[in-house]
RNA sequence: GGCCUCGUGGCGGAGUGGUGACGCAGCGGAUUGCAAAUCCGCGUACUCCGGUUCAAUUCCGGACGAGGCCUCCA
């Protein structure tokens, strides 16, 4: 690593500090980030940890060169909401075909709610059904080293067999039985322990394997598909210092409700099939958001999907662009709750009009700027990021050549789209606004005739379309007329 | 019951053992044909109670309040 490089420190769940971060092998950076279980549309809420990481992604990228930084976000795809999906919404269909409808359509969705929210494709995004083997070969490993058993057709992680399980989530096992709330069934040896592998009935689906036709369970897809994807596909590439730590890779992601009981059994057991230390360096949970105040639910009526708050007009009367969505998101450290209200994406819209009349559309430049850097790299301090970039906006009001950094870094953040939309001046903007160029023209004739009257009713009528002007003079004391779409 | 977070001005939101980040909204002024935009100015906030300290919003303890996990969940 050259010492150029700038420092990243990052919150470790694992020890409850923050760390500086040193990727195992710089040259190839590896991130896991647990993505959706596609059985339904995403809400919001699945959102935040789409884009919370994305940002890293794109911070890893910029820092240590966007080739040399592997993303995995997998799709869970085998899952018993699934497959009740699946009987509900195709009953007429045989089962596997039901399910892979059901798959189909709502990963589909996902990947395009993913992109209109301005996050960029991570390098890798493996589906569970496509990784059977890999999950088979992980649980294999688990009955030989004596971490897992047969029992009542499953096949059992036993936690007792690793002394330390527990290390994530700060919990050891004494403490889960106190809670008495963990359904008592008499194969398993220890209440705690989960399953790897269940068998299916004729009608579900299932694959062939040792333990019989069955289906995997939840935690073991992550410790297969990391793997594979962060170990397998890539170890000829990495260096001989991360061949002294084989399996592991560096960064962990994912909500904060799944460091237990989730990413607690995916540390089991991705080290105990491997007899390892550690299965990442880092693990990162993202905070949960609230929707005006409380806890979003179906039964509350405030249960928002992202497609909804796109398209529809069903959160606060109107639709909302990605790129706002995105902002709202991140106008918070990724650990601190948020209130997702209509407030605050209101207040995420000005923000972006703000930024609009000093972004350089012509510009396809992306890049996050070293004030941007900085503020990243202090476990992603984006409100740090905001305050520098809110100053440096209103130097580019006054001096144009600030504003590249600026537009730099908004599209290297992934907010390049909502600019390009937003407003413009004539000669500026493509065909689909020469209407509007054409009324602006107008009406600066208007202006220079000081027929006032003609050209108020012409900022009036376009106005009317939600355009709003601005008149400035330029460089030469010509009077010249921005304009902006109000929505 | 156990384990975690968190509590900052009207709102959003960083940060810090000692001069009130930053933004949104609001108010006043400059500018403008009128506007908008822009510029200048305006706010004495850190849940409460103890403790440590010369000094605490910042550290420690407690209370109260909010949220999460312990069961599928971002």
């Amino acid at each position: 690593m050259t010492s150029g490089t700038p420092q990243i420190t990052l919150y470790n769940t694992l020890t409850r500090t923050k760390e500086p971060f040193r990727p195992i092998d710089a040259n190839n950076v590896r991130m896991y980030v647990c993505g959706p279980t596609v059985y339904d549309f995403a809400h919001i809420g699945n959102a935040r940890p789409v884009i919370v990481f994305d940002v890293l992604f794109r911070l890893l990228r910029q820092v240590y060169g966007a080739d040399h930084v592997t993303y995995v976000r997998n799709i869970t795809d085998v899952d018993d909401k699934i497959n009740a999906r699946a009987l509900r919404d195709y009953p007429d269909l045989p089962l596997n075909e039901a399910i892979r409808k059901v798959t189909e359509k709502t990963e589909a969705q996902f990947l395009s709610d993913a992109e209109r929210l301005g996050n960029l494709p991570p390098t890798w995004q493996p589906r569970a059904t496509d990784n059977i083997a890999e999950m088979q070969v992980l649980i294999g490993n688990l009955i030989q080293r004596g971490h897992a058993y047969e029992a009542n057709g499953e096949v059992l992680f036993s936690v007792q067999s690793m002394p330390d399980y527990g290390q994530l989530s700060g919990r050891n096992l004494e403490d889960n039985l106190a809670g008495a709330r963990i359904a008592v069934d008499a194969h398993k040896r220890n209440p705690a322990d989960f399953v790897l592998w269940k068998q299916s009935s004729v009608e579900e689906p299932g694959w062939d394997s040792p333990w019989g036709r069955g289906r995997p369970g939840w935690h073991i897809e992550c410790s297969a598909m990391s793997e594979r994807y962060l170990w397998d596909e890539i170890r000829d590439k990495l260096s001989p210092e991360a061949h002294r730590h084989p399996h592991a890779f560096d960064i962990h992601g994912g909500g904060l409700d799944l460091i237990f009981p989730h990413h607690e059994n995916e540390i089991a057991q991705s080290r105990c099939a491997h007899g390892t230390h550690a299965m990442a360096n880092i693990w990162m949970h993202n905070g949960f958001l609230q929707v005006e105040g409380q806890k979003m639910s179906k039964s509350l009526g405030n249960f928002y999907t992202i497609s909804q708050l796109l398209d529809s007009e069903d959160f606060g009367g109107r639709k909302w662009p990605g790129e706002v969505l995105r902002l709202a998101m991140l106008m918070t450290h990724y650990r601190e709750p948020i209130d997702f209200s209509v407030a605050r994406l209101e207040e995420a819209d000005r923000m972006l009009r703000k930024w609009a009349r000093v972004y350089v559309q012509s510009s396809d430049e992306c890049y996050l700027a070293d004030w941007a850097v900085e503020a990243l790299a202090d476990d992603l301090n984006i409100s740090e990021l905001w305050a520098r970039l809110h100053s440096l906006a209103r130097q580019a009001e006054q001096d144009a050549s600030i504003g590249r950094d600026v537009t730099a870094t908004l599209n290297a953040l992934g907010f390049k789209g909502l600019f390009l939309k937003l407003s413009g001046a004539p000669g500026t903007t493509d065909g689909e606004d020469s209407a509007i160029e054409a009324l602006v023209t107008a009406r600066l004739a208007a202006l220079n005739a000081k027929d006032f009257a003609k050209a108020d009713a012409i900022r009036n009528e376009l106005a009317e379309q939600g355009i709003a002007l601005m008149d400035y003079k330029d460089e030469n004391g010509e009077r010249q007329t921005k304009w902006e779409v109000k929505r």
